[in-house]
DNA sequence: ACCATATTTGAAACCAATGTCAATTTTCGC
DNA sequence: GCGAAAATTGACATTGGTTTCAAATATGGT
């Protein structure tokens, strides 16, 4: 609250009785230095409590030593794994994550873009957003960057993915496979770059089977809340569309749809048998447990920001395409009947 | 990803024809400049896509604009919704959260921490955490400093609290007017500084009524997460304990115990009335929607970071306690016989 | 016009560290 | 014990900005 002088290397060398350059090189260890100096050093130090200044630091190598993650929400439990992975990812490498939020308005996401740029970040992870691929590739001939959740033509090596098109259609399979046909998709905003190719994925399961049965009739529309969900079940159910097994684009509108059948007198999984998307990790512990497809979030975090290290480090990275999984638990079984 | 040369106030300055002192003076208009000077000025800065070097400028500034909050957990939607608050709090601010995570490890804190002094951040938000009060203390003698979820004494007027108990009290007396008697409190660690406060507005409500049944043989322990109130529940029912009413210290443990009465058959709320705590986003999407304690974490967040930033300016705070809020859903009832 | 005052401007110091370079000291071979 | 090579050390420039101070220029009153 007070505001102490700081204490500076020059206080330290003068207690020590020697020069700043010789603080510094016993601080970093980087020349041998007489130990009778360097204990004094290290004496005065200790005595005055002496904290580097990071930011002095920063400017003279010339690095901030801090990573950019532009993410955007941080309330909600898929970024805070993948938070939580690149928090991981990062620890003992000395760098840390700064964290700025876009809120999936482009116009935010550029100020952030730009805090981060004007705090002299090293590197940068971008977290799906609506910012436009020409943005991103400016900067990504600037500074290292990579990005997860998104995908820009251009940058292919440096977009972190799963096959979404694949998790969608294993679980829409699992669905066809106990016999359901009239599987309802909730499908989440266009605009976000992981739905179409969700959607892909169902409509390739479902076209395998359900030749006679037009299943873009069957999508309806979300924004990935689970109010969203709820609606979207309610007016399916008031509109008497018939159907047997929902598949949500994520827990969240899963979640919303259970509700929606419970309000309705629907059981879950004897009436209709339901299938996520994230695992979540509420998922195990909704009633019945859910159905759902394991989305590696915290990995993806990790991965992204070892990657980041080694671009920053020069070396070459090469991103893997993320392994998915269906976790199946008592929120589906066989169609009945 | 290249190493171009960045561009400093020297390139600007040197385009525009004038000293850097002047283009310093154009780009914060601190003193008036004669506007063909600075036209030429803004007019380099445009082609040159000048960006200024926030590190140079904290150095020489003596403020790094950056709010640390020590936090322990990203992933968890509590805490999420914390960080939340605190990131709209500091916005157009000027001032960046920095998040350093403790993982309620004293060791990780005081690192975490000391990298936050190392950094020169201009204030500190500790929430939450095993740090000793001590250090605590020592730090808010350097610089401004609140905490929430955490109550340290000599500091009251930088805590930002919740009444837990009373908050408690109301849930328990919610299940005690609905003729419950035998009600099972699931505590959470007491480490944690809420635990003890959440526990004591239990016993009160509980001795108001439960003159001949002894509290303390109702109380169980868990950890917070859900397989923690799961189990605590298969126990208590394995045990044949009796009860008809559950309240849980956070929402995670009551979906637990959710669980673990589903299992055994037991229907909520017609078996058993359940309470949980926190109102987390999920609750209202409960199988049933969960009867819970709302608690203000975006609020305190927010407050949070409003008021280190009037201790930035020297103003003072008078932090206010504040309000909780039960609501009601559908997993509680009147007690049948 | 002319001088006093007000305004604009640039040179130079400064922020807190690092690292180069040259001077000084130490070590070591003979 | 001496000279050359090696090791240690300090002075100083540097990082990219801001700000003080004084010089230069502009303004205004008479």
């Amino acid at each position: 609250m007070e505001k102490k002088e700081a204490i500076t290397i020059q206080d330290i060398a003068r207690k020590a009785k020697v020069s700043p350059s010789t603080v510094s090189r016993v601080l970093n260890d980087t020349v041998p230095v007489a130990s009778d100096k360097r204990d004094a050093v290290l004496a005065a130090v200790k005595e005055l409590n002496y904290r580097p200044n990071l930011i002095a630091q920063n400017l003279v190598r010339g690095k901030s030593m801090v990573i950019g993650v532009l993410t955007q929400d941080t309330a909600s439990p898929f970024y805070g794994q993948i938070h939580q992975g690149i928090e991981q990812g990062l620890t003992g490498s000395g760098y840390q994550p700064m964290f700025v939020i876009g809120n999936w308005q482009v116009s935010e996401e550029l100020v952030a873009l730009e805090t981060l740029m004007m705090r002299q970040v090293d590197g940068i992870i971008i977290l799906g957003g609506n910012i436009p691929d020409e943005r991103i590739k400016e900067v990504a001939t600037e500074i290292p960057l990579v990005m997860t959740a998104r995908w820009v033509k251009g940058l292919e090596q440096q977009c972190l993915q799963v096959d979404n098109v694949k998790a969608s259609y294993d679980a829409t399979r699992h669905l066809i496979e106990l016999g359901h046909r009239h599987i309802i998709f909730v499908m989440g905003l266009p605009s976000i770059g992981d739905t179409l190719e969700r959607q892909k994925g169902y409509y390739q399961a479902m076209q395998e089977v359900n030749l006679d049965i037009d299943p873009q009739l069957l999508v309806i529309e979300g924004n990935f809340t689970q109010l969203s969900g709820l609606l979207a079940i309610e007016q399916l159910l008031n509109r008497k569309q018939f159907f047997s097994a929902i598949f949500a684009m994520n827990d969240e509108m899963a979640f919303g749809a259970m509700l929606a059948l419970y309000r309705h007198g629907l059981r879950v999984p004897e009436d209709i048998s339901l299938v996520g998307f994230d695992d979540q990790d509420h998922t195990a512990y909704t009633i019945p447990p859910l159905t759902t497809v394991r989305y590696p979030m915290f990995d993806m975090g990790f991965m992204a920001a070892q990657s980041i290290l080694k671009l920053i480090q020069g070396q070459a990275i090469n991103l893997p395409l993320l392994p998915t999984q269906l976790i199946v638990r008592e929120s589906t079984m066989r169609y009945q009947q």
